[in-house]
DNA sequence: TTTAAGATGCCC
DNA sequence: GGCATCTTAAAC
């Protein structure tokens, strides 16, 4: 499978979280590709995002990657897990999507044994953003990795028929932005997270 | 240098 | 509802 081109991610951030539900994220490892169609995801969009780690401008060592090319993974530790997010356009706007969920296609197996002995049911493989990128085994080596290449990038898949949206998950102290609906997922997709 | 908080998930 | 566990950023 063929990734997308550079200029999928050159788009304002809200456009591109809904562009990319129902595209393929796919990892290549050493002995399998894992594959998995997005079902959910949220724009963060920089300065005037108070959710957003780039909230202000705010420029650190994390947030750095952000301000540069579209399509670049924005990996970072949350707790015990590790979150994938991809820069948007256009260049020197700290604007990003966050990979909220995915449902498993290929490699199911691997990702039963990357997400440990505790999963009963196969939506809990990639139901959450922690949750995805441990079955996946994204690791934060990724930073700043161009997801239009090998082994880990994103490929056209079925565009989403039926997209809902609601405020994010697990921003509610950050004011006005609580509010924002610019979480998205596809309407009555099993793989979707569940709201809190 | 120290400390607190966090775009989470698992267990009790 | 508690807690693991680690990086970042702000306080000291």
């Amino acid at each position: 499978m063929d990734p997308v081109n550079l200029t999928f991610f050159n788009a304002p951030v809200l456009r591109l979280a809904k562009k990319m539900l129902g595209q393929l994220l796919i990892h290549e490892l050493a002995d399998r590709t894992l594959v998995g169609r997005i079902v959910e995801t949220e724009a963060y969009r920089g300065p005037d995002d108070e959710a957003a780690h780039s909230f202000q401008n705010r420029r650190t060592k994390r947030t750095e990657i952000m301000y540069d090319k579209p399509g670049l993974a924005y990996t970072y530790q949350m707790h015990t897990h590790t979150l994938l997010n991809i820069v948007a356009g256009p260049i020197d706007k700290p604007h990003a999507v966050l990979i909220r969920a995915v449902e498993p296609i290929y490699g199911l197996e691997e990702m039963y044994r990357f997400r440990g002995g505790h999963i009963k049911h196969k939506t809990e493989l990639t139901n959450g953003p922690g949750k995805l990128t441990q079955a996946f085994q994204i690791k934060m080596k990724y930073y700043g990795h161009p997801m239009t290449n090998a082994p880990l990038y994103i490929a056209e898949g079925r565009p989403s028929e039926k997209i809902e949206s609601s405020p994010r998950v697990g921003v509610r102290n950050t004011g006005e932005a609580a509010n924002y609906q610019w979480r998205y997922y596809e309407k009555g997709n099993p793989y979707v997270s569940r709201f809190r």
